[in-house]
Order: C-alpha cells, then sequence, then structure tokens
RNA sequence: GGCCUGGUAGUUCAGUUGGUUAGAACGCCGCCCUGUCACGGCGGAGGUCGUGGGUUCGAGUCCCAUCCAGGUCGCCA
C-alpha cells in the first residue's frame, strides 16, 4: 500500500496514528532545525514536519514523495484556519521519492493562471496542478455527471452518434479525414450530431440525449474553443416549442442552481422576438443585467428640423449620468467613435429644460414628447444613435454594453436567462442578392406550407430559439421541419432543387418520407455552461486540455507531421 | 484574411527626448535560522532585449520587413 490516506483525510481523530501520505511538494519551509512541508494531492493539503534536513536530499518543489509519521495535535496558536487538516500535522520519520522533479520548473504552480497562455498549455500538466484549474475539472466533471442524472430522470436516454461521418455541406467548415480503402474520398467529423439525432426520430426513439462532441473548423473566441467542443445535445419526438423550453429551463435552471450561489432567473425565462431583441438590446444576445434599453426615435425625429438625423433610423438609450465628469462624455463620445460612430449626440433632462446641442431643434411639444416616448427623467440623459439601418441596431448594442459597464450598473451577482424566439427564416444575402436560410434549413417556419406558399419569404419566421444567459450565446434549437413535402418548399424559396435536397440531405430526406414525427430540440453549450458556473473569463480555463487560439495542441504537437507512408495510404499528396 | 495590443532574466514586468556596465519582484543556487504556513535574513548565478535589415557617432528605445502570442472583425447552418 502506498499511502494509508489522503492528503486531506487527516484531522484530530487521528492524533497518535502512525499513517503515510504521498503527494506532491507543494513548498518548503527551512526553519534550521524545523522544517516544514506542505504535502499536496487531488484532495487537499497537509503539512508535514521534519527534524533531519538529510531527509530532503533531492527534493525540491512538485517531487512526488511519500512519508511515514505520526499525525499529531498543533498547538492552538500555530493551527491553519485555510486547510481542512490544518488543526494536525505529521512528524515525519522516513521518506521516500516517488516521483523526482528536475530543476527548473518553466512556471510556479501557485500563479500558473497568470502565466502567458501558451506556455501553460504546452505544460498543461503542471498548470492543471493549480488548484483553481484542477477545481475546474473536477466542477466539469460534476456537472456532467448532474446532466446525465437530470435528462434520465426526464426520461431521455443517451445515445451515441458516429464520429466518423459524411461532410454536411451546410455550416461550418468541416475537418475531413482521407479513407484509406476508398481513394480520394473522405470522412468528416460531425459538427453536430444534428442529422444523427432528426434520424433517431425517425427511428421512434421518443427522447434523446448526448454529452456530444462537435468539431467545427472555424477560428476562436474567447468564448469558443476551435476544434472541439461539447454539447448537451437533445431531441424530443411530438413535441412542441414549449415542450423544449420547459425541457430547458429545467435542466438550465437546476444545474445552475446546484452549482453557483449567485442569482438565477427563475423559469420560465422571457421569451424576447428576435426583432425586438434587435432593436431594444441592439444585439440576439442580450444580457438582461444590464437596464438600459434602446427606443427607437427614428419616427420621432422624422418630424425634427435635425438635419443630421433626417431620413435615417435613430436609437436612444436613457442613462442615469448624474454626477458624471465632462471627461465620462468626452470617454462616451471616444468610445463611439472608435466603433466606427461619426459621433454621439445627447441631451440632459435638466428640470424642465434639455441641456445640449439638438435642444434648440426640439420644439416644446416635441420636448414633451420625448419624455413619453424614452421616460426620461429629471437629471438623466438621452444618448442618440443614427446610423445606417444595416448597422444601427449594432452600434447600439455597443453604446448601451458600454454605457451599462461605465455607469457600473450590470448586477453580477445574477445569472439572467431569455430565450431569442422568431428568427427569421431567410434572408436576403447582400451579395447575391438571393434568399438564403438565416439559421438553419432544418426547421419548421411558423405557418408550415401555408406560410411557404403564400407569404414573403422575407417575413416568414422560424420555429427556431436561442438560449441566451448573461450575453453569451448558450444554445440555438429548432422545431425541426420532418414533412418532406414542406422541406422540398423551403428549399425551393432558397434556390434548391429537389435533387440538391436530396444530394445535400438524402437519409434525412428519405427518412422523413416513410414517416417521421414532429419534433424539436436544443443543444447548449457545455463548455460555455460550465464557463459561466466556474466564473472564468476564457473557455480554455475549463477546458482539460484545450487547443490554443490557432487551433494547435503545443503540448501533443498536433496538428503535426505524418509519414511518407501514412500518406501514401490514403492518397494524399501534400503540396508545396 | 483585416484590424488592435504586446514580445526585455525561468516567470511577471519596469526601462525617461536614442547616451556609461539593461533593472525589480517571484523563482533558482549557496549559507544562516526550532513553529512556519506566500516563513524570514544574507549572498550568488541567470539576458543574442523575438528574428533580419536600416537610420545614427551611438538603438531595448526610431524606421522597414518578418515570426510568434493575446484580443477583435470576418467566419461559427
Amino acid at each position: 500500500m502506498l499511502r494509508t490516506h489522503t492528503c486531506n483525510d487527516l484531522n484530530l481523530n487521528h492524533i497518535g496514528e502512525k499513517v503515510t501520505i504521498a503527494g506532491w511538494v507543494d513548498t518548503i519551509r527551512d526553519h534550521g532545525g524545523v522544517i516544514f512541508v506542505d504535502l499536496r494531492d487531488h484532495y487537499g493539503i497537509t503539512q508535514v514536519v521534519l527534524s533531519d534536513d538529510s531527509l530532503l536530499k533531492d527534493v525540491s518543489k512538485e517531487t512526488v514523495i511519500k512519508i511515514s509519521g505520526e499525525v499529531t495535535k498543533r498547538d492552538e496558536e500555530t493551527i491553519n484556519t485555510k486547510i481542512e487538516t490544518g488543526m494536525v500535522e505529521v512528524k515525519a520519520d522516513s521518506l521516500e521519492i516517488l516521483g523526482p522533479c528536475q530543476m527548473g520548473l518553466p512556471f510556479d504552480i501557485s500563479s500558473s493562471t497568470t502565466i502567458r497562455e501558451d506556455l501553460r498549455l504546452k505544460y498543461r500538466f503542471l498548470d492543471l496542478r493549480n488548484q483553481k484549474i484542477h477545481n475546474n475539472i473536477v466542477l466539469r466533471s460534476k456537472i456532467l455527471s448532474y446532466l446525465r442524472s437530470q435528462m434520465e430522470e426526464m426520461g431521455f436516454m443517451e445515445i451515441q452518434t458516429p464520429i466518423l461521418t459524411a461532410s454536411s455541406p451546410e455550416g461550418a467548415r468541416d475537418y475531413l479525414v482521407p479513407s484509406r480503402k476508398h481513394k480520394g474520398k473522405f470522412y468528416a467529423l460531425p459538427q453536430a450530431p444534428q442529422q444523427f439525432k432528426q434520424l433517431l426520430m425517425a427511428s421512434g426513439f421518443d427522447r434523446y440525449f448526448q454529452i456530444a462532441p462537435c468539431f467545427r473548423d472555424e477560428d476562436a473566441r474567447q468564448d469558443r474553443s476551435p476544434g472541439e467542443f461539447y454539447q448537451l445535445d437533445f431531441e424530443m419526438a411530438f413535441a412542441t416549442q414549449e415542450d423544449v423550453f420547459e425541457v430547458a429551463e429545467k435542466v438550465i435552471y437546476n444545474t445552475f442552481k446546484k452549482f453557483t450561489t449567485k442569482e438565477i432567473s427563475p423559469a420560465p425565462f422571457k421569451r424576447i422576438p428576435y426583432y425586438e431583441s434587435m432593436l431594444k438590446y441592439g444585439t440576439d444576445k442580450p444580457d438582461l443585467r444590464n437596464p438600459l434599453i434602446i427606443n427607437d426615435l427614428t419616427e420621432f425625429f422624422s418630424h425634427v428640423e435635425f438635419p443630421l438625423f433626417k431620413g435615417k433610423p435613430v436609437r436612444g438609450i436613457v442613462a442615469d449620468c448624474a454626477g458624471r465628469s465632462k471627461k465620462f462624455f468626452e470617454d462616451s463620445l471616444k468610445f463611439a467613435t472608435s466603433i466606427g460612430m461619426k459621433g454621439l449626440g445627447y441631451l440632459t433632462l435638466n428640470g424642465n429644460e434639455y441641456k445640449g446641442p439638438i435642444a434648440k431643434f426640439l420644439s416644446d411639444e416635441q420636448k414633451t414628447e420625448l419624455i413619453n416616448i424614452t421616460g426620461i427623467k429629471d437629471g438623466e440623459t438621452v444618448f442618440f444613435i443614427c446610423d445606417a439601418p444595416a448597422v444601427v441596431d449594432r452600434l447600439s448594442g455597443e453604446i448601451r454594453t458600454w454605457l451599462g459597464e461605465t455607469l457600473d450598473i450590470i448586477n453580477k451577482d445574477k445569472f439572467e436567462f431569455c430565450f431569442i424566439v422568431d428568427f427569421p427564416m431567410y434572408e436576403l444575402n447582400s451579395e447575391t442578392n438571393k434568399i438564403d436560410f438565416t439559421h438553419n434549413p432544418f426547421s419548421m417556419p411558423q405557418g408550415g406550407m401555408d406560410a411557404l406558399l403564400n407569404k414573403n419569404p422575407l417575413e416568414i419566421f422560424a420555429y427556431q430559439y436561442d438560449i441566451v444567459c448573461n450575453g453569451v450565446e448558450l444554445s440555438s434549437g429548432a422545431v425541426r421541419n420532418h414533412n418532406p413535402e414542406i422541406m422540398k418548399k423551403a428549399f425551393e424559396i432558397a434556390g434548391y432543387g429537389e435533387e440538391d435536397v436530396k444530394a445535400k440531405f438524402g437519409a434525412l430526406y428519405t427518412a422523413f418520407s416513410f414517416g417521421a414525427p414532429p419534433h424539436a430540440g436544443m443543444a447548449p453549450g457545455v463548455d460555455r455552461m460550465i464557463m459561466l458556473i466556474a466564473e472564468e473569463e476564457t473557455i480554455r480555463d475549463v477546458i482539460a486540455f484545450p487547443l490554443n487560439g490557432n487551433a494547435q495542441d503545443l503540448m501533443m504537437g498536433a496538428p503535426g507531421d505524418v509519414t511518407e507512408q501514412q500518406l501514401r495510404e490514403v492518397h494524399i499528396k501534400v503540396r508545396d
């Protein structure tokens, strides 16, 4: 037996026992006659006391050792309340090196989170010894387990779907795997189990879920790991949008409730139509912790003789900036300029009078009307955003976020969830002037066949939805289009014939032709959920072995070279 | 692929209008220390200032190119 206890086990009940513990040397505090060693393992830290410094020959920080000795009680004044074992210590009478550690660690374990990320990733096994990162991975494991148990409790069963599959023509760039047995042919890693889970519905499985690996060859972001990530993918037969929301509300609320102490917006989560979100928050992933709301002032300014705003969309954001210095307003203009705006007008309501250069263009009635539209109160300021229709919402959203952060009015102790619903089914591609699917060709159009036949395609909504938390898109999902006739028509509007549908989604199309149930689902991003719960800034800090921002594994050396022989076998010749 | 920021000791960083031998903290090595827990004290080693070129009497500092890192936009049905 290598050890009798872990480094988090010992307490006053063990006084006088002879024990053996093992772990990493966290710190050595040498006082001459007496030496303290903090021994660390997965479970915790135990202080070891040595009186013979020859025992520590060749032992440096991060060496793995085993020590045997007697558990003794600490004096009252030397108790360490920071660790679970702080009441006791182990008086070592023997020490054995189990895993030597060469001199010169590339970085200090306890402060690894502050150092260069590429170095941390190259030595990820050391970085993962850091308590914070180590705990994130433990938390991840607990969350995954809890997600599974909840889904199973609600009658979902986990079914695994293929990793080696066919390239899908829509969406993100695929990772390709060359075939050895079929010259010139390729597998692709799935971007999501989308088609498989829909096929499972056609196969008669009622409630499917999977903590599913997804692979997309797209560039990284702070909240987007390149290459691979995990989704809590689920799909329900004979289900409506509200049925899906009920499951999502339950599993997401419970998971956040269990693993954080922050306030969580309770179910039912707000349902916000896409266009309303774009107008009120300037984005389709609003941070509802920010109390500021964007008003549409286009109509209002069409009657105001102010040349700069004439004939253009105008938005207004009311914020309480009382007591803010002149610098604050200069900074707001500076920020507006930095995101490409030409200016940022504003008016402050002072008693019955507006202060600001635009005030003189407003009649008395218009001044009252502005109060009615925006709800501005005495002392508050309304900021005006005016720009081209294509960008005015996005810019307003950025100003809203900047104001929220700068005025420090975002409640950081809260998780605010909402569903964004009613995404448009189609959009006009500005380059080709062609009608494209906005999001997902598998979604059911609202109004079904009737809408496709009789409505302007650009005015059709899809049963398509996102879950957003604190400005982070957690997932998207949809009620699927399971009817081959409606599917054919939906693709026809986007310029694809039946042959195209068969070529691109042959299995789905055929399966739906043999009787498929209506079905719906979604797929919350597991990494992002854990990132929010762990309150980490970057998604890489909740993944054990993440790729770097450039989609490389600096530790294993991936992507890497392969031999000529390997390339020949898969019929690949690399061009210079 | 575009844009922004950065690259100086093992690590995190400072380095003035271009001017003597490039500094600090932590880490590392040596010595001292019997109650620390981020122990403390004294001493020491450690640098191609990312790389290449240019301007200059003189470049860590200015210019050009290039590589690398982080962020951001494009992209992510």
